[in-house]
DNA sequence: GACGCATCTATACTTTAGTATAGGTGACTA
DNA sequence: TAGTCACCTATACTAAAGTATAGATGCGTC
């Protein structure tokens, strides 16, 4: 029976989908509220077969969480789940590792389908998530945002000066300027602030 | 056996909870995905007991949505469910007629105690909601902002300039650095931006 | 009355943000 | 091949943000 192991900070959340999981199929299914409690309750265990975590949880950091579950579980496949997380998020997450991504807008039965799929080695991402609002949207202001600018703009949407913005883009201030100039002009705003509340407000980051 | 419709935007926990109280308790439960197909089926069907709205969901515009489910079908039974609301914005919810507030912190088993309380004609409202963190930092954090402090951070939530602050408070400019500088320190960030988005984050504004 | 507190203002300063202009590279394309 | 575009850098500047210190007012409390 496979184990798998449900991160999710919203208890109503985790414990009905661990729920749905255990009574439609043969999983057994642990849960955990944080990525913490998470990684500390396979160290006790060393036999997880999926772990499932949420983008948005205490201890996720983005997805410095990912990459450090796959740092202290190499052998325990990884996915991501999310409620908002656009395209660009599901990307990067594949991209350092994750072996599925599940957006919370996939139906239950797809839910179970993407963990056998993951289960059996292969990769999960569903390729007609974001229909209905997260891909739309963005495609108002920010389709004509370069990529830079968008990894710019989601610095500023954590706060961050330029300079610390220049330092994990790993490029000068100076260009740091550059791009968040040109994107208040293409978002039609006068401040980063205003900036960031927008993209917020379009739940892109 | 009561009816009851769940309405949110994510498929997979719209479905989970759903699957979730047609098995272990004596629910029929119905589904949508957004405030205007939860109101249109009803208008097909009118006999659902319980409507369980989600808080951030397409067409709820915050408590209006609420409000509109509330003129259109006074009989039944509406309770408001969300992920990151507060317990100001339960407070507003059950000040404006919901029947219910349903945090999605809550676990599974009061969940269906929750419902069934309201179905019984009860108003039911966690009181040790928040315990973990929506409660704690929003306590926390913004009651050691004065007056003054708050009106300005409300300014800064609509991304605005000092000099623009200044004039909306009538005050000087140097006044309004003073309250910025203050309120940055209270809430533990380093920029007006990080205090906006920390703001909007907690739904102070 | 003395004290604390929120409020406002002032002066003076450093740092950060944002604008402007110019120039270099590589990729892609008509 | 010439042109366009995203990208990066540089210099130089103005404006805005943020820090520090000091002093004034009014309000409520001990």
């Amino acid at each position: 029976m496979p184990n798998i192991l449900l991160a999710d900070d919203h208890d109503l959340v985790r414990d009905t989908i661990a729920a749905y999981l255990e009574t439609v199929e043969d999983f057994n299914v642990l849960t955990a509220a944080n990525l913490n409690d998470a990684l500390e309750l396979m160290r006790g265990l060393d036999l997880i077969d999926l772990l499932i975590l949420d983008y948005n949880m205490p201890g996720m950091n983005g997805l410095e969480g990912l990459t450090r579950a796959r740092a202290a579980f190499p052998a325990c496949k990884v996915a991501l789940m999310s409620g908002v997380a656009n395209r660009d998020v599901a990307n990067s997450a594949m991209g350092q590792g994750a072996d599925g991504f599940i957006p919370k807008s996939l139906t239950a039965a797809s839910l179970v389908n993407a963990i056998k799929f993951v289960l059996s080695g292969e990769k999960y991402m569903p390729f007609d998530f974001g229909t209905a609002r997260t891909e739309a949207k963005a495609g108002g202001e920010f389709s004509k945002l370069s990529a830079r600018e968008l990894q710019t703009l989601e610095q500023l949407c954590i706060g961050l000066s330029n300079k610390e913005i220049a330092r994990n883009l790993d490029i000068q201030e100076v260009t740091v300027k550059l791009h968040v100039k040109n994107l208040l002009t293409k978002l039609g705003v006068s401040n980063r602030t205003q900036a960031a509340l927008l993209a917020k407000e379009r739940h892109l980051f």
